[in-house]
DNA sequence: TTGTTGACCCAAG
DNA sequence: TCTTGGGCCAACA
């Protein structure tokens, strides 16, 4: 079968992103869509961030997603700032040692973890990780 | 089953 | 640098 994921009997997409974003190391930041790359899913990027979204609204963690590390491939963070959202990312990511522009902003070249193959993932997601 | 909704990405101007 | 416009995807009503 090709396309079909209306009734997937693995992980939802989501939980394969949480699983991705537990594997960021503390103090590294990715990107949404390197995410989505990693998961072999090229042009997920908005299903990922949509994933984080829901994951704050939920409130249903554990073990905790480090969510403050996935920003956009701008290096900057698009948290909405409704709840102080982006200010409080930027914070826990000061707290981990990464420096964060007044401007929300993240120097990738510095910080940026390049992420796993597919293969790592495939473990990852069976139990093995 | 269809339409809507985003914490996106990328190429141009 | 910043702003636009078009594209892509998964969850949910």
């Amino acid at each position: 079968m090709g396309y079909t994921r209306r009734v997937m009997d693995g992980p939802t997409f989501y939980h394969q992103v949480y699983a991705v974003v537990r594997r960021i190391p503390r103090g590294r930041v990715t990107s949404y869509g390197r995410v989505a790359r990693m998961l072999g899913r090229p042009h997920a990027a908005r299903a990922v961030g949509y994933a984080l979204s829901a994951l704050a609204q939920k409130r249903e963690s554990a073990p905790p997603v480090p969510w403050q590390r996935v920003i956009n491939s701008q290096g900057r963070i698009s948290t909405p700032n409704m709840d102080g959202g982006a200010d409080l990312q930027a914070a826990l990511l000061r707290a981990e040692g990464v420096a964060v522009d007044e401007n929300l902003r993240v120097d990738l070249g510095v910080y940026l973890w390049e992420g796993l193959h597919l293969l790592e993932i495939d473990d990852i997601l069976a139990g093995r990780g």
